[in-house]
DNA sequence: GCAGAAGGTCGAAAGACCGAGCCT
DNA sequence: AGGCTCGGTCTTTCGACCTTCTGC
């Protein structure tokens, strides 16, 4: 757990102001073939800027994340590792919290999601379901989605037992008999 | 002059790092035919967000500048006003200063150049080489710029009382003899 | 079956400018 | 003649996404 209470407050407020502007915390949804669900659900802060040094402050105070620098020049600060989300960048932000109402509402909603994440229910429908209400009230959403509600929601209608029932309707992946439990 | 003391530390970090990622500052060189060199220098310290709620801490903190929401939709703070560059923004951003390199960059050399307007040397040739220089210094340069130094200082070696010499050589708008000081 | 690190990219939101016009 | 405010807009920096790969 981040001790909150070691960080100077001028770097706190600093970097409180700088995420205001340049930060993003995000609900990642993505299509995963591996997953039962069939969708990865996920949480991520980032913070980007031509400039390394406020990104390279972050990862110090933070204690945690990885700082890159992507192809099209600019330095990129991202903490996708769920429990430095809850034990990290949470006590951060509500220490040195958020002034503009976009941002506090952003962070709120993302907190939620991290709450349900938390409680291991973004395996489950009910769970997907209030990610993604969550994710449509986020004020940072700019509609550059790939994935919509009806697409992850109709997907998980179906019977996780059996994906493809529709299209191997009577048959087992090897064409043998399916095995009994004995 | 701004009282900086009574500011509040969490606001004004808060806001400092704010503007590292999100204000600019400017240096304004117009044309002005009605100007005796013909160039109107000024200097300029702004914030843009969709969000109007930080800027508007701006302005009440720095007890200056106008807000106004751009066509765009985009909030706009502003400050032109040189005295209040002088007496409130520069004391601000000396007690909560900026971290990033860019910002620090820009920042010194927009004081340099608040200083040479401050000894009213921005309208002689000498300041405006200087002050062009500086700006050329400047990490936000985007070369997006209108007007050249080479345009600028150009038409500052024409002698103001026959703007057109080289191209008029031995003739005058009218076609006569160039007129005698008799 | 799930999580994290790393790499990549579109387009809107910013920055960073300019000119007109008003006031003194 | 010069300072400030208002109105406007071009261009790039980001925010806000996505994919693949690796590991257990």
């Amino acid at each position: 757990m981040l001790d909150v209470k070691r960080i100077p407050p001028k770097i706190g407020y600093y970097l409180a102001g700088f995420a205001d502007g340049e930060g993003s915390f995000m609900v990642v949804v993505r299509k995963k073939d591996d997953y039962k669900s069939g969708w990865k659900i996920s949480v991520a802060f980032n913070v980007s800027n031509k400039d390394k040094v406020v990104l390279a402050l972050f990862k110090r105070y933070l204690n945690c994340g990885t700082l890159r620098q992507r192809k099209d020049g600019v330095w990129y600060y991202e903490v996708g590792n769920f429990n430095a989300i809850v034990e990290n960048v949470i006590p951060f932000f509500d220490r040195f919290r958020f002034l503009s109402a976009a941002k506090k509402n952003s962070y709120s909603k993302f907190k939620k999601v991290v709450e349900i994440i938390g409680r291991s229910e973004h395996t489950t429908k009910e769970g997907i379901e209030k990610i993604l209400s969550l994710r449509n009230q986020m004020s940072n959403n700019r509609s550059k989605r790939k994935h919509t509600d009806q697409e992850v929601l109709g997907s998980l209608d179906e019977d996780p037992q059996r994906p493809y029932a529709e299209h191997h309707m009577g048959l087992t992946p090897n064409g043998d008999a399916p095995p009994t439990h004995g």
